[in-house]
DNA sequence: AAGGCCACACTTTTT
DNA sequence: GTGTGGCCTT
């Protein structure tokens, strides 16, 4: 029939080949093609069903997976031209969702060119409004820690799908009444910049979609991967956009894993399998569930010890007995090492001897890591060694103050609405303009708002800088002029006569050139690395290449207008939004960045060891994988070990430990090296006396004890690392590698150490997003 | 408003 | 050990 159908096993072809008026539940156990089936069963439904692509929604659980969907299915697809995969509605559920309130937003209340909050936005709103309220009186807390627990309040509400309205009220009143008060001014806050946080994106779809259903009423079929990691609004989300077309009603499939659950931190419930299984029952439509055991990953060493894991799980949990295609040979080892350096050094050490000029690369080795600061001391003990790595951990880059900056610039450029981001750039460009002006100038945006007027910041700035304001300077005044000539500039670019391309590099150059972002974060920075100029002006190099190859999506994805489209309010802006395609490229990239989205990188050809956090290497495999620092307290993580005086409450976050323990090992193919320490040097996380780890209490003989001897050996001092002490000369003591390694950045490695390894502007490490090597 | 100094948090994972 | 943010002074 098909050729991509006859390739698989007899299970998988069950899956792709159901019925697509049903909901189909696939369990899929790690290795055991789960991305095979979900790319087949699109294909087929295209193909066999002839489902037009554009009516197909793929939601997938990060981008990368949804792009190497999408490479997969160009292949299935190559002998069938007729077909367009590219229309698929394809991506993560948040930006799938940003996508239908570009369109739809309106309708939920949205303005145009509204943009989205990040951590650090939200943040800064919640502490906002706790100072407020403290002001008022109330007795609240501004501490960071407090802000936090706030968000999390308020997210958690968010995917139960709860507005501040709809909380249910809660016995304690006095503690929740707060709560409660922080989020609806929260709420307040987020729409007077004209921003919505990531909760949001979902939220108000859900919303949407609750009042409009017939918006999305063309989707005739939903699939969604890793399942076991929606929360309950992606759930009802997929109810909805399934539910709507009369002759496609209920058409959904949803692969996963409940055993590969690890985001239940972020609300996600893993129990949404057997909820969606009970709602359509209930509602009649035909239910199939299908298990897949064979696992074409790993060794039988590997699985079996993975298996016994999850056999310790305290909640119930189907027995799985996945089948190993490979044979196996290879014991699974473990060390233990007396200091987290000796850990990190025995690591290198093994690294040395596994990888063979003609066999194992260093590609095809990854270090999975519980928490990302672990990273540190193994970043120093590679690079003592001298082995090329990489950290794979994305937001690094994007977290640069020059990055935020810039980003910030580019989001005054299109939009006039962007409080937040015009707030931050005023603030870092126009000297004489502090605290105190903003805050006037926000009060005016008030003003005017209560006025009925949409509060454009770019119009009432270029009044001020025309008619000047009472409070603000003569000094202040003049750097408002000079801020908003370089907008005024930057949006004639857009519409001058040249490429796309052209037209944002001139942008970019130009806010470059006029904002003093590099010389103001260069002497912010002076006094204590020295010179970083080069590498600001590299990363903001990097930046620009990402903007300018950035690809803009075909929004005919969502056309087929819906009736109610002319009632979306768009509010006024300064200039023509439909005019530049760059303009809509440029909106494009912030929301993608914004998304988290990993955006393309210039493939690396170096072959290197890839350092990740267990929750980064999911749906990752790799020949040989390290789970170091199995210790009590680390893995598993402290928070599941204290006693919080809830017995089901720490089962449950034990669980969850266990289950990363399952995900981390599953990934690899033919090697397995677990280790723990049993003292940390250096500065430290709670006490430096660790215990072995209970996830290594195994039965004898599923793993072998190695040999440590080497960590002791002190035979790895290459030359570089002496090169690196005949460099030290010109550096603060201590200062070099410790930086060096935190997680902010490899990136700001003292000048003499990158120099040795390699070419200064090829740095060691992260510093900004890599892409997973293929395997 | 800007710059300097001190206290304190960082250690869960991320869309 | 390092980066941030708050509070102080100028």
């Amino acid at each position: 029939m098909y050729k991509f159908v006859d390739d698989l096993n007899e299970h998988q072809r069950a899956a792709v080949t159901a019925s697509p008026h049903s909901a189909v539940l696939v369990l899929a156990g790690p290795g055991t093609g789960k991305t095979k089936v979900i790319t087949a069963r699109v294909a087929y439904l295209l193909l066999h069903h002839k489902l037009p692509p554009q009516d197909v929604v793929v939601a997938t659980f990060t981008k990368k997976a949804a792009n190497e969907m999408v490479e997969r299915l160009a292949v299935l697809l190559q002998p069938y031209p007729q077909i367009d995969a590219k229309k698929l509605l394809i991506g993560t559920f948040h930006s799938i969702c940003v996508r239908i309130l570009r369109k739809y937003g309106g309708l939920v209340g949205l303005n145009a060119g509204f943009k989205i909050a990040d951590e650090t936005d939200a943040k800064q709103l919640i502490k906002k409004v706790l100072r407020v309220m403290a002001e008022s009186g109330l007795d609240v807390s501004l501490k960071d820690s407090d802000v936090k627990k706030y968000r999390a309040y308020i997210s958690a509400c968010k995917n139960k799908a709860q507005l501040p309205d709809q909380v249910p009220v809660s016995k304690k009143a006095g503690d929740t009444s707060i709560k409660l008060e922080v989020y609806t001014l929260y709420q307040e806050e987020l729409a007077r910049n004209n921003v919505i946080d990531f909760d949001d994106c979902l939220l108000l779809v859900h919303r949407l979609l609750a009042h409009h259903p017939s918006c999305m009423g063309r989707v005739k079929h939903v699939l969604v991967d890793e399942f076991q990691d929606t929360n309950k609004v992606q759930l009802e989300l997929v109810y909805q956009l399934s539910g709507f077309n009369e002759n496609y009603k209920h058409n959904v499939t949803a692969v996963g894993d409940p055993d590969q659950s690890i985001y239940a931190f972020r609300n996600a419930e893993a129990e949404n399998f057997y909820r969606m299984e009970d709602y359509y029952r209930q509602k009649g439509v035909p239910v199939l569930k299908v298990a897949l055991t064979q696992n074409y990953r790993s060794t039988s060493n590997i699985l079996t010890l993975a298996e016994h894991l999850m056999n310790q799980q305290f909640a119930r949990r189907e027995q799985k007995y996945l089948r190993a295609h490979k044979k196996d040979d290879i014991p699974v080892q473990m060390f233990a090492c007396a200091t987290n350096k000796a850990e990190a050094s025995t690591i290198a050490a093994t690294i040395k001897q596994v990888v063979k000029p003609n066999g194992t690369q260093y590609s095809d080795i990854a270090i999975l890591l519980r928490s990302g600061f672990l990273s540190r001391v193994i970043e120093q003990e590679l690079i003592h060694a001298n082995l090329p790595y990489q950290v794979v951990h994305g937001r690094s880059f994007w977290e640069r103050r020059e990055i935020r900056l810039l980003m910030d610039y580019l989001r005054a450029v299109a939009s006039d609405m962007d409080w937040l981001g015009y707030s931050r750039c005023l603030d870092f460009q126009v000297s004489g303009l502090g605290a105190k002006s903003l805050l006037l100038l926000e009060e005016q945006l008030s003003a005017q708002r209560a006025r009925n007027q949409p509060g454009n910041v770019y119009v009432m700035l270029e009044s001020i800088a025309r008619d000047g304001m009472k409070g603000i300077t003569a000094k202040a005044r003049a750097g408002i002029g000079e801020f908003v000539a370089l907008i005024k500039k930057a949006r004639e670019l857009l519409l001058s006569d040249a490429t796309e391309q052209q037209q944002l590099e001139k942008i970019f150059d130009h806010i470059v050139q006029h904002s003093r972002v590099v010389s103001v974060v260069n002497e912010e920075r002076m006094d204590r690395k020295g010179d970083s100029q080069e590498e600001i002006e590299a990363n903001l190099n990097e930046l620009k290449n990402q903007l300018i190859s950035f690809n803009l999506q075909e929004e005919d994805l969502l056309q087929d207008a819906y009736a109610e489209e002319d009632e979306l309010e768009v509010a006024e802006q300064s200039f023509d939004l439909t005019a530049s395609t760059s303009l809509e490229k440029l909106t494009q990239f912030l929301d993608s960045v914004y998304l988290y989205e990993e955006t393309k990188i210039a493939e690396k050809t170096v072959s290197k060891v890839t350092i990740t956090t267990v929750h980064g290497s999911k749906g990752l495999e790799w020949p040989v994988v390290f789970v170091p620092s199995l210790c009590e307290g680390i893995f598993p993580s402290q928070h599941a070990t204290n006693d919080v005086g809830d017995t089901t409450k720490n089962e449950a976050a034990l669980d969850e430990e266990r289950r990363c323990m399952y995900v981390a090992v599953t990934r690899a193919k033919e090697r397995l090296y677990l280790s723990y320490f049993r003292e940390t040097l250096g500065f430290g996380f709670g006490d430096p006396v660790k215990r072995k780890s209970r996830f290594l209490n195994l039965p004898k003989g599923l793993v072998k004890v190695a040999d440590t001897s080497v960590a002791s050996t002190p035979n790895l001092l290459s030359s570089f690392q002496r090169n690196i002490k005949l460099n030290t000369g010109s550096l603060a003591l201590g200062s070099g590698f410790q930086t060096a390694s935190r997680l902010t950045g490899v990136s700001r490695l003292p000048d003499g150490a990158v120099k040795i390894s390699k070419p200064r502007k090829k740095r060691l490490g992260m510093g900004r997003p890599l892409r997973f090597t293929k395997k």
